[in-house]
DNA sequence: AGCCTCCGGAAGTGTGTC
DNA sequence: GACACACTTCCGGAGGCT
């Protein structure tokens, strides 16, 4: 189960990132009783590459139960009634709700919510190279969770590690860009959208929609396109 | 001429909001 | 339930290449 959830319910690619949350800085009291967290484990990184606002109550479930595995916590402690919500409302707990529901086990699972939300961040904050708290905040569920085709091409564009020479800038300062690999971005649209029926010819068809709404601007040329004044987040200056 | 790719109209679909 | 939005699907036409 763990499997799938790691492969398909969540993105790969996740980077781990160094500066993270203290258990001192949370409880103000050292770590004790616990195994120790090394903060974000390579078995559990996969949890982090969607922002918890946006896990779903089974992925709240799932979370819960694989901390209980990884972290040998006594799942018996948790008011599993108390989490059938989904990310949001898990993130608008309090920090005293959060220990009612999960009683002993709710101060180590409080610490990993955290730090997987601050881990969220600034691995937002690394890709954008370092931009105010709700830009990059904003840009992290973006780049994570585009539902809009431009937004998923533009974060292939911006993002060299899981582009794999998909799509390639023609002209960076204009926006002008050319898909390299048709067969390759439909189907990592595919994958996103959960429909294996896609083709390029279908996602271009999307694309030269943007042409009406000044997302994307018409260049007479195959398979190249240039985003419009609509467009956002594309410039390296703006990042 | 036949094939391939791109284009854009039209209708359908899934999801979210009111 | 109605409506809006963002695609998705289908299809005929145009243009380039062999």
């Amino acid at each position: 189960m763990l499997d799938s959830v790691s492969h398909n319910t969540f993105l790969p690619n996740t980077m781990l990132c160094e500066s993270l949350m203290s258990w001192s800085e949370l409880f103000g009291a050292p770590e004790e009783n616990y195994p120790p967290f090394d903060h974000l484990t390579g078995s559990d990184s996969s949890w982090t590459s969607v922002y918890p606002e946006y896990w779903t109550r089974n992925n709240v479930c799932e979370w819960l139960q694989f901390c209980c595995d990884q972290y040998k916590l006594d799942a018996n402690c948790i008011s599993f009634s108390h989490f059938n919500i989904n990310g949001q409302q898990l993130c608008g707990m309090t920090q005293e709700e959060f220990l009612n529901a999960a009683g002993i086990c709710g101060e180590y699972l409080y610490f990993i919510l955290q730090n997987i939300k601050a881990h969220d961040i600034d691995k937002a904050c690394l890709r954008t190279g370092g931009i105010k708290s709700e830009e990059f905040q904003s840009h992290s569920r973006t780049s994570l969770q585009s539902s809009h085709l431009w937004e998923f091409v533009r974060d292939l564009l911006l993002s060299p590690e899981e582009n794999s020479g998909i799509l390639e800038w023609e002209d960076r300062d204009q926006g002008i860009f050319r898909v390299v690999k048709s067969d390759a971005l439909a189907k990592m649209w595919g994958q996103r959208k959960k429909n294996d029926r896609m083709t390029y010819e279908k996602l271009s068809r999307a694309l030269r929609y943007y042409y009406k709404t000044g997302i994307l601007e018409r260049v007479d040329r195959r398979l190249v396109y240039k985003f419009g004044k609509n467009a956002h987040g594309w410039q390296e200056s703006k990042l």
